[in-house]
DNA sequence: TCTGGGGTCCTAGGACCC
DNA sequence: TCTGGGGTCCTAGGACCC
């Protein structure tokens, strides 16, 4: 592995719900701190702290409570505008510092190091420049894993998280730093590697990182499901198979779009769980525009609770292919009562529904109306409209009657509940961080 | 009592066609 | 009794990711 080899970057937030909570509060360094899921229902994110204490990803607050309770953790609300706003400054800067990024997800990118070993005295040198930079403008610590394949800079970024003698970043640039890093991952945090895989290479004997970059190509086809598994022995192995995906500037098109909650308490009533995916059907609808694209496939499904006594299927769901694709509102809310009405057994008590949009048509791509083109020229100005009203006097400002729910009915009677939620600090005039002198 | 939300890619198999 | 072969398109479902 020459200096000159392409290199990838993989940047990544340290726990990063709970750094976007600390910026905000310095009080909270060094003490345990967690961030729960909508609902408030699981922990997604934990501090270092709150990790040595045992409290678990995923675990349920209720099981969780104890141990909270008896080590004074910090339990916030997810607060995604505050996230979203850190997470926009973060990749902003990021984007400035290489030739070209993935933001892969909301705490971390990949960057293309191609021509950077020539320009920067060590690749080594500039990754710390990055974590420097980016904990003084946004106070969120990271890690860096440089690497010939994406697949091995995820690995490296897990091994410097892990030991502390490599202070944040590790550069596996000779084929010996590879085959060091290869034996300090288990199998099972490989990236690409879930808990089927899992099991099955710990029955094959394959328990390393290390043991699974030896495996022969047909093994990893047979057990990994074909050429994935293919590829990602080969990245393993230091051959790049993935290049970064389309994602900055925000013109990615995403292939299908979702809106799905659970409710803050069982439903029973029609007309309540009808309010709830008329909204989700609008929230989906108005992500479609923002991408200017028009959905063919609209699925509503609704839920009961699957930990309970109930045997499964837990969840039925209900698909319908629209003559015309389309992205209004009223239309897909229409159509979304429609589906509900047919999944609607009365009695059962639904703990969460979701709205999924597919089958997008793009832009020119849109097929012409054969029928009624004033309507739909007439619909996409009122979208237009209303997208307008909604962005100038705030989300929700103007939405479909449905959505509100019941005549005489309080709105919103499916939201759940947000207990400890924090300011939106960056993104609200009425929320702004205030500091007393 | 209480258990998140939103995506992607790939494969197998059926329908259909010549 | 014996019942082709190869290609494409589509969908459902399984695996993975954060």
């Amino acid at each position: 592995m020459a200096s000159s080899t392409k290199m990838f970057a993989l940047v990544d937030c340290n726990n990063f719900y709970v750094s976007c909570e600390r910026a905000f509060q310095p009080a909270l360094r060094q003490v345990p701190v967690v961030v729960l899921s909508n609902n408030d229902g699981c922990v997604i994110s934990r501090s270092a702290e709150a990790k040595a204490l045992g409290l678990k990803m995923g675990e349920p607050l209720f099981q969780a409570r104890s141990l909270i309770e008896q080590h004074q953790v910090h339990v916030f609300s997810s607060n995604y505008a505050l996230y979203g706003d850190m997470s926009h400054r973060v990749m902003s800067y990021l984007a400035s510092q290489a030739p070209e990024m993935e933001i892969y997800s909301i705490d971390e990118a990949f960057l293309s190091l191609h021509g950077m070993g020539l320009l920067q005295p060590s690749l080594e040198g500039y990754a710390q420049q990055l974590r420097a930079q980016v904990l003084q403008r946004t106070h969120i610590p990271t890690c860096v894993g440089v690497a010939p394949t994406k697949t091995l800079a995820k690995l490296a970024n897990r091994v410097a998280k892990k030991d502390a003698r490599l202070d944040g970043v590790c550069h596996l640039d000779t084929d010996a730093r590879r085959l060091w890093a290869l034996e300090q991952v288990a199998v099972e945090d490989v990236w690409g590697v879930g808990r089927q895989y899992a099991t099955k290479l710990h029955a094959l004997g394959i328990t390393t990182a290390a043991a699974l970059a030896r495996c022969s190509e047909a093994m990893a086809r047979k057990h990994l499901g074909g050429v994935v598994g293919a590829r990602l022995v080969r990245e393993l192995q230091g051959s790049p198979c993935h290049r970064l995906a389309p994602s900055e500037d925000g013109t990615l098109k995403r292939q299908s779009i979702a809106c799905t909650r659970t409710f803050g308490k069982p439903l029973t009533d029609f007309e309540d769980v009808m309010s709830a995916v008329a909204a989700f059907a609008s929230r989906a609808a108005e992500k479609l525009r923002r991408q200017e694209s028009a959905a063919n496939v609209l699925t509503v499904f609704l839920s009961q609770n699957r930990f309970g006594p109930t045997p499964p299927p837990h969840t039925r769901s209900a698909q319908v292919t629209l003559a015309l694709a389309t992205s209004s509102t009223p239309e897909l809310v229409r159509v979304a009562r429609a589906l509900l009405g047919r999944l609607w057994q009365p009695g059962l008590r639904y703990v969460k529904a979701g709205v999924v949009l597919d089958g997008f048509e793009v832009g020119e791509q849109k097929q012409l109306s054969l029928f009624t083109p004033d309507d739909s020229e007439r619909a996409e100005r009122l979208m237009q409209k209303l997208d307008a009203l909604n962005a100038r006097f705030g989300k929700n400002s103007v939405q479909v009657a449905t959505a509100l729910g019941a005549a005489g009915k309080q709105p919103g009677v499916w939201k759940g509940q947000q207990q400890c939620r924090t300011p939106a600090y960056t993104t609200d005039w009425n929320q702004l961080w205030t500091i007393s002198c």
